[in-house]
DNA sequence: ACTGGCTCACTGGACTAGCCTCTTAGACAG
DNA sequence: CTGTCTAAGAGGCTAGTCCAGTGAGCCAGT
């Protein structure tokens, strides 16, 4: 999780107890052997063996909550929600354990049906965003910039056309990871203007309303801005 | 979110303050205009504000930490991310505002290249795994069950034999919706039967290893199990 | 004019103590 | 046996207090 990617100093975020509560509770959890419906012990308990304050305890509890882990109920207590493996997969998402091709590869099965589904669904106003996209683009490329923001602009005006919010939730959901895969590769001598011709053959694809087509030229496209990844 | 689905009541999940906090927040936050970066106010004029106490204040922002919307800093403050919109999206996942036919398509999109991956990636301990999770819901066939429990196993192994963690996140994700539609798509008569010949089908493509014909399977199948759903 | 160090007001982090409501099991009366 | 009541224990929330990090501003030294 880091802010200001761009070429800025990371800013060190300061470590929250309740985070560390969270990873502790998780280890509890598993070396407790506790199953979905099971309850965690009390607040007052928790809290003491932990050596914090329940108000604390509640913050990481709210934590779990909002993951999805344990569901607090009023009288009763903490108890283990019905699909724990939910718990590992955001942490294992959020500390990027996930290795760049696995990332490559549900970036391009989601934007591949994405295309497709642009080409089917997308309206004059879809178009309008995705031509304007590549403006940015291009006017970007022309001031000796790299384009990240019309790339972002463009996979969004993609993403939007497809009309489809579940398929643009996962995509949110892997966005971050992605960021980082297009800003190394738009830093390559020469990408900024192989991509934005990708791009083009894309729109152009979308415009056309071929969902074959578009879907062929986002593979591409994504082939081409990720195999510097895989040169490591 | 509910729990025990099944057959059971629902148990009337008590509200929070916190969650009714994280609710006033984001629209404080629509309708101040923030944009990311900007600064909510400091905690102890919000929680007057809000009319709460501090401490149920600093669980509305854990909540809204964990939900990517604010970054808490210690002597500056609570700013917004830079990517406000995963708000939103995992607000209205929650919320299962999605329609069926998106969540479908999701799943396909998802399924069909997991299917692909297993044929080429599978171990002979994952066909083990698919073959068992065949044998179970076969059996509980027989027993004149649904086959819920075999068809759940199914697509887990179906999942785990692609060797993708990204992808495997991703399916994590959208579980609980699928859960809904397979539940249903069961108890029609005579579809556990025909469920588990296209599971057969997709089996069979992976173990030949042929990953087109394992997404065509897979495709067939989730075309079968839903087109209950829309005909509504 | 700039640099560095200092201070201080302000921000979040965490704890404590206490009281409230809710849940549940068990005692008890019918 | 059945329904009711009660008390113990669970979480929910508050108020007050102190600690720690941040950053603007001041000021002396260069």
């Amino acid at each position: 999780m880091e802010k200001t990617a761009r070429a800025g100093l990371e800013r060190v975020s300061r470590p929250r107890l309740y985070e560390q509560l969270v990873e502790q509770i998780l280890a509890y959890i598993e070396s407790a052997q506790l199953r979905p419906g099971d309850l965690l012990p009390a607040e007052r308990d928790l809290a003491e063996r932990l050596g914090v304050s329940r108000a604390t305890l509640a913050q990481a509890l709210v934590a779990l909550e909002v993951l999805g882990v344990i569901d607090v109920q009023h009288g009763t207590g903490a108890v283990l929600a019905r699909r724990p493996s939910v718990a590992s997969v955001i942490k294992g998402l959020r500390e990027h354990q996930s290795r760049l091709p696995e990332i490559v590869e549900a970036r391009s099965t989601l934007e591949g049906k994405l295309a497709a589904l642009a080409a089917e669904r997308r309206t004059g106003d879809d178009l309008a965003a995705i031509d304007n996209a590549l403006d940015v683009m291009a006017r970007e490329i022309n001031d000796g910039d790299r384009g990240t923001h019309g790339d972002e602009l463009f996979h969004q005006a993609i993403t939007a056309a497809a009309h489809s919010s579940v398929l643009a939730q996962l995509m949110a959901f892997i966005a971050e990871m992605i960021l980082e895969t297009r800003m190394e590769s738009l830093g390559q001598p020469g990408r900024p203007e192989q991509s934005l011709a990708s791009h083009r053959r894309i729109a152009d694809a979308i415009r056309a309303q071929d969902p074959a087509a578009a879907t062929e030229a986002m593979l591409a496209h994504i082939d081409l801005v990720s195999d510097v990844e895989l040169l490591r």
